[in-house]
DNA sequence: AGCACGCCGACT
DNA sequence: GTCGGCGTGCTC
């Protein structure tokens, strides 16, 4: 017999590239497997989960080779195919290995392959018909009769755990299930629909041109919603998810990290009334697990979560919505380097649904596709609620006496705030007292073992510590170097700043809201709430403060040191800081009283801060859009970044000039490769760091390359002794 | 990534 | 004489 049988070829759960064959398994007929299902193989010598990507391959090696698939598991239900079809075709456009890219695509529960991943937990509890009926009738039944006594007693149900069931009452329920007087619902608060509560707000003329238009396009279509803070996005969001529920569509709402409150998705399930699936990284496993079964089997009609989220699968999808969509938390930074953003709309795309990407301060990469004529641009210009725009004003620090950071014009502005009983919001994006501490005796600076970096002092604690790595230790008291007494913080950080205003303004209160402020759970929400009750005069913080919350009372945003974004290595950081300060002046002046904005900068003729503080964002973006095509920088060009590290600087860089080498033998034309190059901060954790950049003025020529290019690498003789790894379209080059 | 095999240094 | 260092190869 050497005919060749036909196999089923796996997608291994494993950072390995390549799909490995298997025999089927043994005692099974074909119906009993097919592409989509989890199984569970022997791999080397321990066994791996792995998806069924084909049925009846022919083996690609020899057969004596080849083992039986130990198992079906999940009952023989196969993962979705849009699933399937959206982790094949990123897994390519990110050159990462398939099975990794499951990995990280499905819960943790189903990566770990146990026999049945369902979620155990749901709740038992009467039908209608079950609580209309007599229990004292069933005598012959005792046991059912028990348990429709037991459930009449919590009509809100019962979670299947519960200790109250006696041994064996599984089976009993089911028979009353068969009956249809209990059924079993999932156990999740947030998957529980309940009434809507709130009425749809009535839109105005901009909001209602939106929705119009999104509802229009027939199948596919990408919207950027450009709208600045407070006018109404998220109205719109509403709108549209409540047209496709009411067409039985589900609707998928991708949420930056921070942007996902519970705040959030209260507003969503107050309006709609539907079940809402939540799905962020605090979640238990069981809890993921649960949202992910709701909304794949269609219990959930909404989805909101992160940026993983985007890989949940629905089978009847009737919008994507992606919120801050210029939020950078939406691209994986390791591993599997994939873009929650990208990913929806490529994701609408297969569906044929609209995709709607909102944002006060669009992206350029989005800017750029709307203008190309792939997204569609969609205005809504005015805040809701008449508010008017705050003014903003640059300071001119040069030669100015500079308390702590703090221009004399920033103070006055401070002071006459406070003295009107409003609040004031000062944004410095570098927490900790002070980015340096040096000698004055000798010069010495307090730098971190493993890292190319300055420790960051700590004061209120009293210690130094590096914000790269975990480095930490105790404040000296004289100079290592030297001996000398007189150590001194250099630059500013939040916890300085906290303080000199605290000196300055005596009697104020001043919260600093920072990592080091909210590491505690729920630190956050108290000190919001202090904000919001008016018991703080002045606030301090880092980005923390930029995103989402509003502060009706704040009227004055001064911004400490916008210098730091307009130069710097990342060719990013100038529209981060732009994006910055406009989420920072959208905090101030809400209702009734104009707000003001102050930026502190020694640049006040900078060719791209002018524009954006005298026409707004979407003239820096056109500048800045002009500024990246002359540099070939992305949105203009792709990119893909190839990094390595290893505990020594020598073997990175041979690796990638190997890679280099290898790359130019078939770079084709139109493709750049520069590098290899240290990174930015090339030691960092005690690793040494190194990066090769591929730029390509179109993005296929960009994936042709890469496609040939990527698969030898793992055959370059230095690849096993470095961490390598491929970032497509990335969003800094550190 | 794991895991085993394999060939060279410091220890009971 | 062995325990164990991590370089190298393999996983259908």
């Amino acid at each position: 017999m050497t005919q060749s049988r036909s196999v089923l070829r796996v997608a291994v759960l494993a950072p390995l590239r390549g799909l490995f064959d298997y025999l089927p398994p043994l005692e099974c007929s074909p119906a009993d497997y097919a592409v989509g299902m989890r199984v569970r193989v022997p791999f080397g010598r321990s066994t791996r989960v792995g998806v069924v990507l084909r049925c009846g391959a022919r083996p690609s090696v020899a057969e004596e080779r080849l083992k039986p698939v130990l198992e079906v598991l999940d009952d023989g239900r196969p993962l979705p195919a849009d699933l399937l079809d959206l982790v094949e075709w990123a897994a390519d456009y990110y050159h990462h290995p398939l099975g990794d890219a499951f990995a990280t695509a499905l819960p943790a529960a189903l990566r770990a392959g146990r026999r049945r991943a369902e979620p155990g937990g749901y709740r038992w509890r009467l039908t209608c018909a079950g609580s209309a009926v007599d229990a004292s009738a069933f005598a012959r039944a005792p046991r059912q009769a028990a348990l429709l006594r037991l459930l009449n007693g919590h009509l809100q149900g019962m979670a299947s755990d519960a200790p109250v069931f006696p041994r064996g009452a599984l089976a009993t329920l089911r028979r009353l299930e068969a009956k249809g007087w209990v059924e079993r619902r999932p156990d999740d608060p947030y998957v529980t629909a309940e009434p809507a509560q709130d009425p749809p707000l009535p839109l105005n003329p901009a909001q209602r041109c939106a929705v119009a238009a999104v509802l229009g396009s027939e199948g596919f279509g990408a919207f950027l919603l450009e709208g600045v803070t407070g006018s109404g996005k998220t109205e719109v969001y509403l709108h549209l998810v409540s047209d496709a529920l009411s067409r039985g569509r589900q609707a998928l709402v991708l949420l930056p990290e921070i942007g996902l409150t519970h705040q959030t998705v209260e507003r969503f399930r107050k309006r709609l009334g539907v079940r809402v699936a939540v799905l962020h990284s605090a979640l238990a496993e069981r809890e993921r697990l649960r949202a992910w079964c709701a909304a794949r089997d269609g219990d959930a009609q909404v989805v909101i979560g992160t940026r993983s989220a985007v890989f949940v699968p629905m089978p009847r999808p009737g919008i994507f919505i992606v919120d801050e969509e210029h939020d950078l938390s939406f691209k994986q930074q390791d591993g599997f380097r994939y873009s929650g953003r990208d990913l929806a709309v490529m994701r609408a795309r297969q569906a044929g649904v609209p995709v709607v990407l909102g944002s006060a301060t669009p992206s350029l990469e989005s800017l750029h596709n709307a203008l190309r004529g792939r997204y569609q641009r969609l205005h809504l210009p005015e805040r809701a609620g008449g508010a008017r725009h705050p003014t903003v004003r640059v300071l001119d620090v040069r030669r100015q006496t500079l308390d702590s950071g703090l221009s004399q014009t920033l103070i006055e502005e401070i002071a006459h705030a406070l003295s009107r009983g409003e609040q004031v919001l000062l944004f410095l994006n570098r927490r900790g007292y002070a980015p340096a501490l040096l000698c004055h005796e000798c010069g010495w600076v307090a730098a971190c073992a493993r890292c190319d970096a300055l420790l960051t002092v700590h004061r209120r604690e009293r210690r130094l510590r590096c914000h790269h790595c975990a480095a930490e230790q105790p404040l000296p008291a004289q100079c290592p170097a030297c001996g000398g007494l007189d150590l001194q913080a250099a630059g500013q950080g939040t916890e300085r700043l906290e303080q000199t205003l605290q000196e300055r303004f005596p009697g104020r209160r001043v919260l600093r809201i920072d990592r080091d402020t909210t590491r505690r759970k729920h630190a956050f929400r108290d000190l919001l709430d202090q904000v919001h009750t008016g018991d703080a005069d002045i606030l301090v913080g880092t980005q923390m403060l930029a995103k989402g919350h509003h502060f009706p009372m704040v009227t004055l945003v001064g911004i400490v040191d916008a210098d730091r974004g307009l130069f710097s290595a990342d060719f990013r950081a100038l529209e981060r800081m732009a994006q910055l300060i406009l989420q920072v002046a959208g905090r101030a002046g809400r209702a009734e009283k104009r707000g003001q904005v102050l930026i502190q900068t020694h640049h006040p003729e900078h060719p791209l801060l002018s524009p954006l503080i005298t026409e707004g964002y979407a003239h820096f973006a056109e500048a800045a859009l002009r500024e990246r095509t002359q540099a070939g920088l992305p949105p203009d060009t792709s990119l893909a970044l190839i990094r390595a590290e290893a505990s020594g600087s020598e073997l990175p860089r041979l690796f990638l000039e190997e890679a280099a080498a290898v790359g130019r033998e078939m770079l084709p034309q139109g493709l750049h490769l520069f590098g290899p190059v240290p990174a930015p901060m090339e030691r960092r954790a005690g690793r040494y760091r190194a990066q090769l950049l591929v730029q390509a003025a179109r993005r296929s020529d960009l994936q042709r390359f890469l496609q040939a290019w990527v698969p030898r690498l793992d055959l370059v003789e230095k690849a096993r002794r470095v961490r390598w790894s491929l970032d497509v379209d990335p969003m800094d080059l550190m």
